[in-house]
RNA sequence: GCCGGGGUGGUGGAAUGGCAGACACGAAGGUCUCAAAAACCUUUGGAGAUUACACUCCGUGGGGGUUCGACUCCCCCUCCCGGCACCA
């Protein structure tokens, strides 16, 4: 009885024992923890990575970073220096309300929830290298990220100005337009407000064309290619002057159908447009009563909230300004009218009118009685004055009523007339951009307090750290930095203004720490909470000493994520913030040189080799990050513009057809399923679900088929392996395996290689005997998904170290034949069978012959019967004619 | 409205232009058992046919096209999902 027990205990599927026995072992010997100075074929494999909610890591989070950790354990036995490094992206408002609805500071609140996270981390028994995590809301982290923010500062790209931005008045704050939902407040489903903020920026628009210029070349999938070109949306386009009847001024407008200019009726003005601002001012003068109009509008549009903008649809509203504008075409007055379907930041914040040939203008004309006047006939030859919206023609056609360009198609027209304006004088081929500058400060708690500090004593000396450190022209002042080319830092004269009396931190007195402090909730009233806090924002101008004020906003958490990938490589060094040439590290005097010595060996990592991260970050992250190691590269910092050599999106895992959240009551904890079948089990099941590029709905039906395969794998393997030899055709389905698994390892097509270790487990279990070779090459397979089960059947099969560290089989291909021609036994016209041929060989009729009676699949057809003729299609197939 | 992605059994999903439905879940039947669970075996797209699963027909949202051959490539339509949205 007891020996029977006894027995049957060696035998059992123990996961939780062989887990954490292999997981300390590892842990142990720094299986996962590759020298970073000494790498030979440096690998790094990097996921993004997430931030920890109180929740703790749900399914979705051990579905991609287990899948990241299949590919980094697969390119690991490839024989690569594998780094996959972890850390947690803490800051920011998700973890800032979390705190706040919980009631927990957020210092605290990130303490606790960092440690269940790096928990479940560890459960999932991936490879990291846990030496080199990193947390944003560490002060040795983010002390470089505020020294990030002072670069881009003195590079002239970081300038601050007032700006509208959302604000929800119910919870007290500024949201991020992401936070907006239809106009409503994600959170309390308040109206939204515009309010205006003087606000912190980056200057990403002057990196658009560079932004856009590399992305053709990265190794990235289309899809997530053409979202950073359209996020960017260059477009180009002429900027036109036009001359102010009656006085001295001129607009400029910005348009991409300059061939419909001989149509053009009317002007339309941003609310926010200089033009407006001067009539308002004063600066030009109208009638008192005029005046009066355009204010009422103006208070109009910003009263309008946006849902009621919203719900307004496109119904248009303006008001007329009393002004003209010369058609310099036709002579036409084109009355000047201020309407909020025009927006000021994109262009010049002014439109040309075309009623007739674009829809809005059309809109907009009929609501307020302005001509229109037809300029393009489309393919229906229609000519007829237009009366209907669809009757706009604004896609394609041929121009009339447009003097020379009468007769000649729109396109070749737009050409046409950009060279006459030019040649004129009053146009300009110019670009716009759907990009806009990042908006980094937010008027929170939970983030890098910007390291700035304003002096009002300066700033009415008109004094910055510009003018001290710089030498500055009279009219242009562009910023003469290292590296920067002095067109894209150039500073308007509006910036340069702006920057009176701000000073960055000095080095030495970085990191500006964050504070707990106790009230560190949004307030409301356009302040940052650290503004409550004297002992914080008090302080002496770097400059002059006299008493200063340091700024009170964080910034941004897509800031904290924009350089992440480059501090994993550095997180032992103190005085350096990542690997970096020589010569660049000289530029940090409190380095000391083994830090710098460390710094320069560990260049050879970057960029990222493969990046993968959720397709809902294939827009801003991927842009911020991209935006970011430009400007470090132009600064001297790295060697390359692209941080990311590959990238990879991964699907979404959802559950019920939603994103998993607490308030939805859908989220599904990981650990019960890990606690019941073991993590490699879970492992092989989120795996098998279906592509990894898909993600898809969660549900727990095929697990415990998923556990049978795991415990029959076991079982199989766990046996001795017998000695004889391999039959052909086990060797023939071996290596088919292998191929295939390979294929599948590399284009991350994890839920189709699992399938051929179930297809070629069925076939094994059905052979008498298992070779050693067989049950070995299995485990490799199987090793990247299940590493736990894996190793311990290594380690019992005599295998030699680590698995994981053991080279992934070779394929022998002399079993299949590679290239071959499809050959196609047709009877009677219709297709019977098909077989294949070497394509060197498939003009050998005699061989094809001997082919076809040959083949399993062709016998059939063929017996008893001759070939009477070989087609042969040269490029295509060959057909045997029966 | 614009830009992406997609539509294959009861379900998740496989198929360099070459035997559609791999692999798995579920289901049905069976073996073992007093019984159940577990495990194992068989069947499983639909319709039909035969002494014969050694057969035939239909079938990848709908319609056309290219091809000896189309789930796959091209055109039109339709439905679903995601993103952006008055961008001149």
């Amino acid at each position: 009885m007891k020996k029977t027990e006894a027995k049957s205990k060696k035998n059992t599927y123990d996961p939780k024992a062989i887990t954490l026995k292999w997981q300390s072992i590892w842990e142990k010997d720094g299986v996962y923890q590759p020298d970073l100075s000494s790498a030979k074929k440096p690998f790094f494999n990097l996921m993004m990575f997430p931030y920890p909610s109180a929740e703790g890591l749900h399914i979705g989070g051990i579905y991609t970073f287990t899948g990241v950790d299949a590919y980094g354990r697969f390119k690991r036995m490839q024989g690569y220096d594998v780094f996959e490094p972890m850390g947690l992206d803490g800051f920011g408002i998700h973890s800032e309300n979390h705190a706040i609805k919980t009631h927990t500071h957020p210092i605290e609140h990130a303490e606790r929830t960092e440690k269940n996270f790096y928990r479940q981390l560890r459960e999932t028994g991936n490879a990291y290298a846990w030496e080199n995590k990193l947390e944003t809301y560490d002060p040795g982290y983010y002390r470089w990220t505020q020294w990030l923010f002072i670069e881009l500062f003195k590079a002239g790209l970081a300038y601050k100005k007032e700006s509208p931005v959302n604000f929800c008045p119910s919870c007290k704050t500024v949201l991020a337009d992401e936070q907006v939902i239809d106009g409503a407040c994600e959170r309390c489903s308040s109206e939204v407000e515009k309010r205006n903020l003087e606000q912190w920026f980056f200057k990403i628009t002057s990196y658009a064309d560079r932004l856009l210029g590399n992305v053709k070349d990265l190794n990235w999938t289309d899809k997530v290619k053409l979202a950073q070109k359209n996020w960017i949306g260059k477009k180009t386009g002429i900027n036109i002057s036009y001359k102010i009847t009656d006085t001295q001024e001129s607009l400029t407008v910005f348009t991409t159908r300059p061939d419909t200019n001989f149509g053009a009726t009317f002007i339309a003005l941003a609310p926010e447009h200089p033009f407006v601002t001067q009539l308002l001012d004063g600066k030009i003068t109208t009638s008192s009563e005029k005046r009066k109009e355009i204010e009422n509008y103006l208070k109009d549009v910003q009263n309008k909230s946006s849902i009621e903008r919203m719900s307004a649809g496109r119904a248009k509203s303006g008001v007329f300004t009393g002004f003209y504008a010369e058609n310099s075409l036709t002579n036409y007055q084109m009355p000047i009218w201020i309407s909020d379907f025009v927006l000021l930041d994109f262009g010049t914040g002014a439109l040309v009118g075309v009623p007739a040939h674009d829809k809005r203008d059309f809109e907009f004309a009929t609501k307020f009685g302005l001509e229109i006047k037809r300029v393009v006939v489309g393919k229906d030859g229609d000519t007829s004055p237009i009366t209907s919206i669809e009757q706009v023609q604004e896609e394609a056609g041929n121009m009339i009523n447009s003097g020379f360009l009468d007769g000649v198609d729109i396109h070749k027209a737009t050409e046409k007339i950009m060279d006459h304006m030019e040649e004129k004088g009053y146009g300009e081929r110019v670009s716009s951009y759907h990009l806009r500058d990042w908006l980094i400060s937010r008027q929170r708690y939970w983030g890098p307090p910007i390291p700035m500090i304003y002096c009002e004593s300066c700033a009415e000396e008109k004094k910055s750290w510009f003018t001290e450190n710089r030498h500055f022209g009279d009219s242009v002042r562009s910023v003469e930095y290292s590296g920067i080319d002095s067109g894209q830092a150039r500073m308007t004269n509006e910036e340069y203004w702006i920057s009176a009396g701000w000073y960055p931190v000095p080095d030495e007195q970085l990191p500006v720490v964050l504070p707990h402090i106790e009230d560190y909730k949004p307030m409301g009233t356009g302040k940052a909470p650290l503004a409550n806090y004297p002992d914080f924002y008090e302080v002496k101008c770097p400059h002059c000493g006299k008493p200063a004020t340091r700024e009170t906003d964080v910034s941004d958490t897509f800031l904290d994520s924009a350089w992440y990938f480059l501090r994993y490589l550095a997180t032992d060094l103190k005085n350096i913030p990542f690997p970096m040439a020589k010569e660049a590290t000289e530029k940090f005097p409190a380095a000391a040189n083994e830090e710098k010595e460390a710094a320069s060996e560990r260049t050879s990592w970057l960029p990222v080799t493969m990046y993968i991260g959720g397709a809902e970050h294939s827009v801003l992250h991927l842009l911020y990050a991209r935006f970011t190691t430009m400007v470090l590269h132009d600064l001297g910092y790295l060697s390359f513009e692209e941080p990311f050599s590959k990238f990879y999106a991964h699907g979404l895992i959802i559950k019920d057809g939603a994103k998993m959240s607490k308030s939805k009551g859908n989220v599904i904890n990981p650990d019960e399923y890990i606690a019941k079948y073991g993590v490699d089990t879970v492992r092989l099941y989120l795996r098998f679900l279906g592509p990894f590029s898909q993600g898809g709905d969660f549900r727990d039906s095929g697990i415990e088929g998923m556990h049978r395969f795991v415990k029959r794998v076991w079982f199989l393997l766990e046996s001795p392996a017998s000695n004889t030899e391999l039959s052909p055709e086990a060797k023939r389905i071996m290596h088919q395996t292998i191929k295939g698994i390979t294929e599948d390892m590399e284009a991350l097509r994890f839920n189709t290689a699992i399938a051929k270790l179930m297809t070629w487990y069925n076939s094994l279990a059905k052979q008498p005997s298992i070779t050693k070779e067989e049950s070995q090459n299995y485990l490799k397979l199987i090793a990247p998904f299940a590493p736990h089960l894996a190793e311990e059947l290594w380690e019992k099969s005599g295998g030699k170290g680590s698995i994981h560290v053991s080279p992934w089989p070779v394929y022998h291909p002399t079993f299949i034949i590679e290239h071959t021609v499809t050959i196609a036994v047709q009877i009677n016209g219709k297709l019977r069978a098909t077989f294949a041929v070497p394509s060197d060989k498939a003009q050998d009729k005699a061989l094809i012959e001997k082919t076809a009676r040959e083949d399993v699949n062709v016998i059939k057809f063929l017996e008893g019967k001759e070939i009477r003729k070989v087609i042969v299609i040269p490029g295509k197939v060959v057909n045997v004619v029966i």
